[in-house]
DNA sequence: GCCACGTGCAACCATGAGGTTGCAACTATT
DNA sequence: AATAGTTGCAACCTCATGGTTGCACGTGGC
């Protein structure tokens, strides 16, 4: 049910990619903006909001759990789900980190340490197979 | 010249949504840090680098371009693209004040303007169709 | 007990995104 | 001028994704 509740802030952006992949699409910005702004809905109640069917809405919120953006509880015979911040704010933080990051590398650096001799224009690439 | 540069803050999120697109996909996020990494780089040069052909990483590189997060400007017979900051920073500032939004609604608000009547269920207005 | 409403699951369809290959066109370099 | 290295199109392939419909299962109200 759960796997991006895994708090994982490792350097490789597992669950940035959760997110960023869940984030892509605009019916579920949509689906989120509408859970934000009601605090908590049913798939059905979402559905009747939208120009889709229940089902695409369960896979959406399927994608959006998935990422933590939303947790679902159930409350009698309906689950009601509701928005997660964390998620999105460690997105956020991150790609704040990168931006910053581009920010402070107008460029140099590794063309620098790339061509001891004098070629700025290696045409052998060299050594790394990275495959 | 291009169009991404249309700094739109507008609410819409047109730029927003070019982004969290162009940045859904691993072998872009990839091609970024690549191009992050040596400030300036060609289309064929990162081909090299990375489990794709030239052509693969072009295409990516117009979808990174429409998006606004990088820029290509042509030297001589090839043409070297570069990150650009701008579109990453706003669109990481938008997601902080999203969660933020997110963090200071716990719920309520809807609950009360939405049931003066008795029934829950308006037919909405569809907005856009996203497809 | 029965019925209605809501959820859960599965099969299925269509389109678009990511990727490839092949080739034409342009620009340097010799 | 001939050639080698690049970029730019275009056709084409495949598969994941968004979406649909139909139906079985649970749970709560009558």
């Amino acid at each position: 049910m759960d796997d991006a509740a895994t708090m994982d802030r490792s350097p490789g952006g597992e669950m940035v990619d959760g997110v960023l992949g869940a984030l892509a699409d605009p019916t579920r910005r949509r689906l989120l903006d509408l859970l934000a702004a009601q605090g908590e809905a049913t798939a059905t109640t979402l559905a009747g909001r939208l120009p889709v069917s229940r089902q695409a809405v369960v896979k959406h919120l399927a994608v959006l759990d998935a990422a933590g953006l939303v947790a679902g509880h159930r409350s009698g015979r309906e689950v009601r789900y509701a928005v997660r911040p964390a998620a999105l704010d460690d997105t956020a933080r991150w790609m704040a980190g990168l931006a910053a990051d581009w920010e402070r590398r107008p460029a140099r650096i590794k063309a620098l340490a790339e061509a001891p001799p004098s070629e700025p224009a290696p045409p052998g690439p060299p050594p790394s197979g990275t495959r």
